[in-house]
DNA sequence: AATGAATGAGCTTTCATTCAT
DNA sequence: AATGAATGAAAGCTCATTCAT
């Protein structure tokens, strides 16, 4: 996976190749510093610290980080496309290794969650509906609901569930679920999807 | 319900009588045109609007509008008073006429669910940790979080579900997945929330 | 003298007589009680207090407040004219009582040190040059200044001074020496104005 | 002196080095167009001037404004640095090369006098117990407070004086008398000065 | 390619003054 | 004569975005 962590474009989101084969060194170095800061900066602060405060922490100038990531949702997906990734390869390994589909789609299900929680803001990011958060929703979607969608089919086809929830819905669901569970009102996301998950039984 | 509508001062919030007996006709006009003007606005662009642009549609000063409403939530508090107290009506209503009071239970989501959906923003507003939300988020909750728990026992003590869910859990997480299904992408915010409610039984 | 305490119109400034023969006795009634309310808030908040609050605290309306006292110059000026004129009747009282006339113009300095310092804000309001504090500025002037002149003359027919101060130099002296100085900062007025009369000799 | 007219940080206040050895020209440029600007209006407006209207004559935007002054006291310091920094530097030599230290005292009063009072508003912001002048209120008195102790001390020593006036104090005077003497109402400050000096010895 | 200074629209809030009631 | 609601022009400050260097 030779692009990780590289600058998104939006006509590469769902390309896997290199952009560019070559790139100078120092640029890798600040796309690296930027990608650093702003996972340290979306932890403490959430994914809508200033952008200012970002480059100021990697050190680099506000015009650098535009040259890399021109909207704040390219910063975003740069920074957490590895654990999506992850969650993306965890579908059909979740699948092979549990006792049943259902099972396995509760796992993973789990798993989204504790992404999403323990990412100040970024659940509410994902479903915003500001035009510079597109790239990161489209992102989210396009990698995650076919996986979801493969376990939903598999869990049917299984005779573990009947209800006829798209994989979009359910994913939107339990993204809304964690929205905002990091607050003083302590709510635990995992027993509200786990309700849901019941649901679909 | 004499004041309906009126501006909501803190200390009334949970009152019903009047503030003043008295009102100048084009004081009571003004509020009346900027519940309007913020309820259209709500709609459309979401409490976060700005309040000149309410004060600006409403045809007021700025100084009228404080003068009404002096925080942001004041307004969105009286925006919706009505159908937050309808709400709130309806649980001891609906327990008294349904076949269970699970039914009940499911009915009185509904309702709420029917609430936020129709107004764009105010789900997500409700989950804001601004200071600016806290009167909105107090008021709601104090008022819905009762009725819901009512509603709960009954089916509990029914023995229609077992679940031991908090009222509040509850109703966080169906104002979560309410949040944004006013959007381009057509999440039917219903269908979710049964599938919760299948998940208590 | 049956105009004290009467609203002041700048044509009345240096007039005795009653501007109006009769008035409603409410208007009577609200034009003290805003007299007694400026005067408190004066003392706690100085005369830069916002005008409202000395209608909110007189518990009358804006426009009572703007009828009797067109500008905050007018007000102020009312609520000190007891205070300047007994000054003003001071002068001569102390030429005549006291040992010499330079220890006379002394003490009536001093009263009117004691006078300004223990109304917080009034010596800095004085020097204003802000249009609407003009009526201020002038109706003190034209009640002191002549006081302070009979007493430097006197002074000086004595032979007790050389110096030839104006009356208008040395009552803005006195007045600067007195801004400011109920601060944090303890400046004592009176030491710096005592050099001040030192200095006259 | 190589930072002269540089943006005045907090922690440079006393420190003499440049905070930085490059800077963009642009940069340099408008902060002298703000510096330039700030003392135009200072003079006519006085230093409550609003903000906004500096940056406009100075023809720059707000941010540029707030990024080289934060605060309304960071400019007013850096406008008159200069100035206050002479007179500093003053002291010691009119000590050395007046006749006798009394006479050193009085023309490095004068000297302040002079300053005092072509700066329309300067006087009266020394004295503001605004927050926001805090910082150019202990600069001044940092900066000047000390040289006049000397001459002070000097002078006493030479058995000049016999006043225990401390130099606080007689600053302050000073300061006081050179208030609102720009204006209509022609007030020679230096003459006040003069009785209030002579009431020294 | 990198910098970071500059921009300026945008926000909330205050308050002297006016004027409909 | 009295009321107090309405006005709206300020103000200070922030920050995403651009662009001169």
């Amino acid at each position: 996976m030779p692009d990780q962590d590289a600058p998104v474009h939006p006509h590469h989101l769902s390309s896997s190749t290199p952009e560019r084969l070559t790139q100078r060194s120092d640029a890798r170095r600040n796309i690296q510093k930027l990608l650093d800061a702003a996972a340290a900066l979306f932890v403490t602060s959430g994914v809508e610290v200033p952008v200012r405060e970002i480059a100021l922490k990697a050190g680099v100038g506000m015009g650098t980080m535009y040259r890399h990531f021109p909207t704040r949702a390219d910063l975003i997906v740069a920074v957490y496309r590895h654990q999506v990734e992850a969650c993306v390869e965890a579908g059909p390994a979740l699948l092979a290794e549990s006792s049943t589909p259902f099972v396995a789609l509760q796992s993973w299900i789990y798993l989204f969650v504790d992404f999403l929680t323990t990412k100040h803001g970024l659940a509410a990011a994902l479903q915003s509906d500001r035009p510079s958060f597109d790239a990161l929703h489209n992102y989210f979607l396009e990698r995650l609901v076919p996986v979801c969608e493969q376990l939903l089919d598999a869990a049917r086809q299984a005779d573990e569930m009947h209800s006829d929830i798209q994989a979009l819905e359910l994913m939107w669901g339990v993204g809304s679920l964690c929205i905002n569970t990091t607050k003083e009102l302590q709510i635990d996301a995992r027993r509200l999807v786990s309700l849901l998950l019941t649901g679909l039984r």
